[in-house]
DNA sequence: ATCAGTCCATACGAAAGCGTATGGATAGTA
DNA sequence: TACTATCCATACGCTTTCGTATGGACTGAT
């Protein structure tokens, strides 16, 4: 995360307001993101934002831009850490049931797919997830089509899982309930008897609790 | 479908404008439900909406209360008819992988979540989904908390469906993979070795191709 | 025929949002 | 000091939507 956030530089960037519409998505959906309340929220005014803006549809094409650059990096740094493809796919799992924000993030810009321009942003930033995903179930041993089917398996209940958090987050949080279910996922979503790794090999990562 | 779209009585109802806010939401999420482009819609004017309802949040939540007793009768009573509880799970997977309508329909309230109101109604549908899967998995010889968590991983997968069919249509439609796909689902959501029947018993539905 | 109830049309005011126009303030530069 | 570029404030008009007020049309009952 290298947002500063109410950051105090004296005159905001173009970048700033993009963040701001990135928060103000999360917590609002994407008609929350209005010129007048952005300002209001950054301590200025519309002239501001007409500065660095021609209308609201850039900001909002900005901000999502933004999102898809940013989660890219964020997966791609972490995953590439980890060499062993099976621990690599259990980290990745691990990860993506961390943040809540993020969740909350996608839901809302994924909401928003029917603008056009939106809908290719989600739909470029899905079929780059596949694709690693898959990537990933091929190099642990599984043929072209099982691989596809494997990671679509998946990413569908990484979605379905942060859809979930959402609608109802009592029926994961309650107990240590959400660690015993993403350990069940893991041994699920991971095909047995391939690939180069047994089950439960050192070095695995315990999953974090929740994030508040 | 008990649904009669652009119905030739004389005077309209207030489930007609019930019905016509979810067709709204359907395609263009909850702030699309406005008084007069639903007035449009229905070939009458404002006067007509402020005598059935009194506000906006009335017909908001009208057509949400209709939208949930629905799909609590659909899913009752289609289940109901299918007694051996894996072919039942089979037939629930199959069903809820149907209607590109009432995915979108439910992605669109879902969003919208954040409404309280909203919220507390997919909180609902949500609990009452699950509690059905847990009974399923329960019927199926898992023990309680074993039948949560598959009725957790099942109902996460099937949302993630849903979502993923919307923002990456291509990821789930291309050749036969969709078909392939869900049995590969079938497959995986119901766990194998306990409960009374092998899997391929007769009386199998095949899937249908995805709705237009 | 009148009267009451039902359903809708029309006109109005208020609020929120978008976008434009224009001027002010500040910092750097010649 | 004067000039310019950058960044923001303010004021305005336009549109959309909500909600109200009021009246008209049509129906059934007495």
């Amino acid at each position: 995360m290298a947002t500063s956030k109410t950051s105090n530089k004296q005159t905001l960037s173009a970048e700033d307001w993009a963040d701001a519409a990135l928060a103000a998505m999360a917590d609002g959906g994407l008609e929350a993101v209005a010129v007048e309340p952005l300002a209001r929220r950054l301590g200025v005014t519309k002239g501001s934002f007409y500065w660095h803006f021609a209308n609201r549809d850039a900001v909002v094409r900005a901000a999502i831009e933004l999102w898809a650059q940013r989660e890219t990096d964020d997966i791609i740094e972490i995953a590439r850490k980890v060499t062993a493809p099976r621990r690599r796919i259990q980290t990745i799992f691990k990860l993506a049931n961390g943040s809540e924000r993020e969740g909350r993030l996608y839901l809302a810009i994924a909401a928003a797919s029917r603008d056009p321009m939106i809908g290719h942003v989600i739909e470029k930033v899905s079929r780059r997830r596949l694709e690693y995903l898959k990537a990933c179930y091929t190099e642990l041993g599984l043929a072209d089509r099982d691989a596809r089917k494997w990671a679509t398996f998946a990413y569908s209940t990484f979605l379905g899982t942060l859809q979930l958090r959402r609608d109802d987050a009592a029926a994961l949080s309650s107990d240590g309930f959400f660690t015993e279910y993403v350990r069940h996922l893991i041994e699920m979503l991971i095909p047995k008897n391939i690939g180069d790794q047994p089950p439960g090999e050192p070095g695995d990562v315990q999953p974090e609790e929740r994030a508040a």
